[in-house]
RNA sequence: GCGCCCGUAGCUCAGUCGGAUAGAGCAUCAGCCUUCUAAGCUGAGGGUCGCUGGUUCGAUUCCAGCCGGGCGCACCA
């Protein structure tokens, strides 16, 4: 785990000076503090900031302003890597990092590359990321696509962090939803056949029904009518399930999301894994027969009561088939689960937990991230959407009028457990107030940036071919401050499972670009403009913008930070799924 | 009724081992384009962090109760 380069050498250093006033015995230390570092607030407090002082008060039974002088009169080296170390109030531990410290960020991120802020704290984990999942009863609607940005971004952010992870949909091809689908393809089937039929009161009522139906005619003719009922309703059922899976896979890849793994229900209940590990269960006294159904004795771990996994009627329910799925999960031998569920489903957690326990395994082993509903508006205004009418907006919707970058970013905006307000007009909008074009344009403005200097013929040097010593200014150090964080934001984003994280850091990164580009000069100017301002009897008029001494020199230092910048909102974009585009 | 989530600026929201004078974007208002993309930038106003207690040197953060909102409580998925 890295605080960053410069962060890393901080705590080592005060980690040192802990050790060596123990030596003394100025201090008991029972235990090692861990020595997290902090960026403080207000410039005036240096630029790290430690707790730890305050922290250790208590069992040392000193004041954490003694605790704080004793570390620091410890602190090997002090002068070469401090300007300034200072003791705020109860006991912050108050430095000021030497600025030449800091450039290591930027050799950090040369050396790195696509892989700054990659790490390896999960190596050795093996993750299974289950999401979508939708039933292949209808195209993809707009929470599904909150479902798959999130679950993308997941899976992405696991790797970056060393974690082997497979992405898994789950396709739900069994049970009622199949049968209600077979019987409401069927029905518009023989309206367009010119019956009068009475379409099924649980039936699926979209639009897109019909369209399948009418590929059923077109393709058999009226034969399905002389079939027997059962078989008809069959043949409708596989046809349309072919056709709206493929709609699905079609949706994610335009979605730019690919599976590395497709796991049907039907498949387990075809091939006895669900009697059998029934079976299983009920030698193990974990399944009972009760009012002609049977049981799984969810409440023996936590669960608010039992849960029917057998009707009446002998068919299995939805949660029979996925005790048997996360028990595939379990013995593929991953060592954490991650569902992607719908924030309706919330209620089903403790039941699944109760699956994992009655397996052996700690409930933790299956993490469940929770996404709540979207709120479609267009400018400002609610559109309306009512699953019961199958009247609802659809992903595919949503990517042709915004595209798929903004769609996922404005998917990964905030936490996902909270409603979202999704504007449409905002998605689209090519402005400032648009997020997603506003850290885009980061990426694009700086790449524009070297396009010019290269058409002046003017070098754009990586950190280790300038001379970082001309970046003086403080806004140039705030910069770099603010790339040394990446590789946290990144860690934290993917241990809490919490992409949204990243999102608001690329924000706030471009936040600082864009100020910093409108108000220092990084390419000499252009001749013509040079003449301009030559010939310009009012020196008032260049106070706004100071063109500021750009010599050679700083000229190649800021398109080495510029590069820095562009690389760092590259690998954050990449973690999130979006694009980074080189124009705009 | 029980359970889970939420309540932070006019709006949408960050703030996760408890820390300093609580942040950002939008909106509002006042400014900035002979310039490396104004698709941008500068500045201003705006807060009893739902309420009340408790723990603590210190609480937006932890605990309890209350108020308000969402969701769930199927032999549906």
């Amino acid at each position: 785990m890295t605080q960053g380069v410069v962060q890393d050498k901080v705590s080592a250093a005060l980690v040192g000076a802990l050790r060596l006033a123990q030596q003394r015995g100025l201090l008991k230390l029972e235990q090692l503090p861990a020595v997290n570092l902090e960026a403080p607030k207000r410039p005036e407090w240096g630029d790290v900031s430690s707790t730890v002082a305050m922290s250790l008060s208590a069992s040392e039974r000193r004041p954490p302003f003694e605790i704080a002088q004793i570390i620091i009169d410890h602190i090997e080296q002090r002068d070469a890597l401090f300007n300034r170390v200072e003791i705020a109030r109860p006991g912050f531990l108050n430095l000021t990092v030497k600025r030449q410290l800091w450039m290591e960020v930027l050799h950090e991120i040369e050396a790195q590359g696509a892989g700054y802020g990659h790490s390896q704290i999960g190596q050795g984990h093996r993750v299974l990321v289950e999401y979508v999942s939708a039933n292949p009863t209808g195209p993809l609607h707009v929470g599904h696509g909150r479902g798959a940005a999130v679950g993308q971004a997941l899976v992405r952010l696991l790797k970056a962090t060393g974690h082997e992870v497979v992405s898994e949909y789950y396709i739900n091809d069994a049970g009622r939803q199949m049968k209600l689908l077979g019987v409401s393809v069927l029905a518009r089937y023989m309206e367009f056949c010119g019956k009068t039929v009475s379409f099924p009161e649980d039936g699926y009522q979209g639009e897109y029904i019909r369209a399948v139906a009418a590929r059923v005619k077109a393709e058999n003719g009226e034969a399905l009518l002389s079939l027997p009922p059962v078989e008809a309703e069959q043949r409708s059922r596989e046809f349309a399930y072919r056709e709206l899976l493929a709609l699905i896979r079609q949706d994610l890849e335009t979605f730019g999301i690919a599976f590395e793994s497709w796991f049907s229900e039907a498949s387990l209940l075809s091939s006895g894994g669900v009697d059998q590990v029934l079976s299983e269960l009920k030698a193990r006294d974990l399944l009972f027969d009760q009012d002609g159904a049977q049981w799984f004795r969810s409440s023996a771990f936590g669960d608010e009561k039992d849960r029917v996994v057998r009707k009446q009627e002998g068919d299995y329910t939805y949660l029979a088939s996925d005790i048997a799925y996360h028990r595939d999960k379990l013995l593929r031998g991953f060592d954490m689960l991650v569902d992607v569920w719908g924030a309706d489903h919330h209620g089903y957690i403790p039941r699944m937990q109760a699956v994992v326990q009655a397996y052996g395994y700690p409930k933790e082993r299956l993490r469940v991230v929770l996404v709540q509903m979207v709120n479609l508006l267009r400018g400002g205004q609610k559109v309306e959407m009512s699953k019961r009418a199958g009247e609802f907006i659809t992903l595919r919707e949503v990517m042709d009028e915004v595209g798929a970058d903004a769609a996922k970013f404005f998917f990964l905006m905030r936490d996902s457990s909270t409603h979202l307000d999704f504007d449409l007009e905002l998605a689209k909008q090519q402005s400032q107030e648009n997020p997603v074009y506003y850290v885009q344009y980061a990426h694009a403005r700086i790449a524009s940036l070297r396009r010019v200097a290269a058409s002046r013929g003017i070098d754009c040097p990586l950190p280790s071919q300038a001379d970082l010593d001309l970046l003086q200014d403080p806004d140039e150090l705030a910069l770099i401050r603010k790339l040394s964080a990446f590789p946290v934001v990144l860690q934290a984003s993917a241990v809490e499972l919490e992409p949204h994280r990243m999102a608001y850091y690329l924000r706030e990164l471009a936040g600082m670009l864009h100020p910093f580009y409108n108000k220092h000069r990084i390419l000499p100017p252009a001749p013509e403009s040079e003449a301009a301002v030559a010939s310009s009897t009012d020196p008032a008029a260049c106070t706004s913008r100071q063109h500021e001494g750009v010599t050679p020199g700083l000229t190649a230092a800021r398109l080495a930070l510029m590069w820095s910048v562009q690389q760092v909102v590259r690998n954050g974009l990449n973690v999130l799924g979006v694009s980074a585009p080189e124009h705009m």
